[in-house]
RNA sequence: CGGGGCGUAGCGCAGCCCGGUAGCGCACCUGGUUUGGGACCAGGGGGUCCCAGGUUCGAAUCCUGGUGCCCCGACCA
């Protein structure tokens, strides 16, 4: 059998980027840091799409789209928000381009077209959307706004890796307007419940939901929530963030309403995000060395029928009628026709691609009525009479779901340690890794100091931990609630 | 931006030290035999050897300068 992957255990980071590349989930660009999205990526991030989608409608949400660029001066506004971005912002100068005199095949800057304002390519729109909402807001009756947008957006980083950290990313943020404090606290925790239910529900990726420290807050934000997964790794890698800005960006942009006592006030937001992100989350959460492993909710094909040892009249006959049976009860299902390639070719090649089950049809077995399914989470496979697939199917790809997050849960619980001291604390985040609750004094110096040394962070300050009496592992201050650290991608 | 490594066919690589006009595996095309876990045989197509300059009768190979990419770190979703 050809290898195709580095194994995991040799090089977990050319592992993820050969799963990546050779499954056709993404493809290197012309661009620096910038990813092409092969059709097998793009329809997962469809499928992840369209469930969030009505996810955010059955929430009250709608969309609208907001312009790519953001003048410089409205960038600027919200002081906290534009320096924490500002490092990383891709600028338009020019518009236009001119026939180098020097050379009649090049192309240069027009010096004459330069903008008398300078564009900012969104890093994150909250300037352009607070800019505009300042038109449309006059009135306690003009609020709540729930609006979300499914954009691009560019940050610059420095160094870059497909799906996880890209320089021009796709993804959804959601921002909203509110007239109480409470009513966009709330908003902010619905939508992080949103995203949690989306993680484990759909991707079957178990995830501790929390609160950022100041550190690792969003830039202009009173509060950010956070859901965090763990890798196989055992690194963190936060999958999704919701915001509670305050009245932050009203100040900034000055958008005030008229409240029902008739005084005027300033508006409350919340700002609510996922990219494409969540599909480097789910690659690096279920694959194994053979390929992508794919939960079945979100899996573009989630049954392949393979043609056993190639098509013929009666194998296409019961595939056709299986077909029929699978696709009337909204699953997913592609017959493998390619004559080119033998089973044992297919079998990999629907592996590689994380394809959940998978049926292989053979004159052999069909002699006796039977058909051999494959599981793609556990390679098991069994013979199942024809006529039990379109009941047993349906099943088996939802014991698939479930045996996904069990087993990632698992993973994530054996990783995850309860430690008391230094010591214990730096011999798992230098050793074998993964989750550690430890209690934490509170203090921003403390979070850089272990950072530094350990190079792990706060992941996040988890909303459902227990109060506890505790001190601190670095500096034996004494604590109330355990913290998550972990070192993170 | 620091520290490493690499640019030779679509992909993965050898050749470079010691200059002589480019090769291997996979993929691709044609024909045939095959077909229950990545088939085999035969034939075939495909290259500005990253770019520019230099040394030389002659450069993938030596020298100089660019440039691009990958990995590790700092920054970050």
């Amino acid at each position: 059998m050809a290898k195709v992957i580095t194994p995991r255990q040799e090089d977990y980071s050319q592992w993820y980027n050969d799963l990546v590349y050779r499954s056709g989930l993404a493809d290197q660009s012309a661009v620096r840091g910038c990813m092409v999205i092969k059709p097998h990526g793009y329809a997962l991030w469809e499928n992840m799409q369209a469930i969030l989608d009505k996810m955010f409608k059955d929430t009250g949400h709608v969309n609208a789209y907001f312009p790519l660029f953001v003048p410089k001066s409205l960038f600027e506004a919200e002081e906290k928000n534009a320096e924490g971005f500002a490092k990383e912002c891709a600028v338009v100068t020019h518009y236009r381009l001119k026939t180098d005199p020097n050379n009649k095949s090049k192309l240069i800057v027009d010096p004459e077209a330069k903008l008398e304002e300078e564009l900012i390519v969104r890093p994150t729109s909250e300037a352009i959307i607070w800019n505009t909402y300042r038109d449309w807001i006059k009135s306690y009756r003009d609020l709540p706004i729930l609006i979300n947008q499914w954009a691009n957006v560019v940050r610059w980083e420095m160094r870059t890796r497909p799906f996880l950290r890209t320089t021009e990313f796709l993804w959804q943020e959601g921002h909203t307007a509110h007239s109480t404090e409470n009513e966009a606290i709330e908003e902010a925790l619905k939508m992080h419940e949103v995203y949690t239910r989306f993680a484990e529900d759909y991707m079957a990726m178990p995830v501790i939901k929390g609160a950022k420290t100041a550190n690792e807050r969003f830039a202009g934000a009173v509060d950010t929530f956070t859901i965090e997964a763990m890798m196989q790794d055992g690194k963190a890698l936060q999958a999704g963030t919701s915001h509670y800005l305050g009245q932050n960006f009203a100040k900034a942009f000055n958008v005030k309403f008229l409240s029902d006592q008739n005084r005027e006030e300033f508006v409350y937001a919340t700002s609510w995000g996922v990219s494409t992100r969540l599909i480097g989350a789910l690659v690096m959460c279920h694959s194994d060395d053979d390929g992508l492993i794919l939960p079945p909710r979100l899996a573009p094909i989630q049954v392949v029928i393979v043609p056993i040892p190639k098509p013929s009249e009666q194998i296409d006959q019961v595939a056709k009628t299986l077909m029929d049976q699978l696709k009337s009860q909204n699953i997913r299902v592609n017959y493998d026709q390619d004559e080119k390639n033998r089973p044992g070719f297919k079998f990999a090649e629907h592996e590689l691609k994380g394809v959940p089950i998978r049926i292989g049809i053979g004159a052999r077995d069909l002699e006796q009525g039977l058909v051999e399914v494959a599981r793609r989470d556990t390679k098991e496979k069994i013979q199942i009479p024809v006529d039990k697939l379109s009941t047993e199917i349906p099943l088996m790809l939802e014991k698939i779901q479930i045996n996904l997050f069990d087993r990632a849960k698992n993973f994530r619980d054996q990783k995850t340690h309860f430690v008391d001291d230094r010591k214990s604390f730096e011999e798992i985040i230098n050793g074998p890794g993964g989750f550690v609750y430890a209690h934490w004094d509170g203090s921003s110096e403390t979070e850089n100091a272990i950072k530094e040394s350990t190079k792990a962070t706060i992941r996040c300050i988890p909303l459902d931990a227990p109060e506890e009496d505790g001190q601190c592992i670095w500096t034996g201050v004494k604590s109330k609630k355990r913290v998550l650290f972990a070192r993170a991608y």
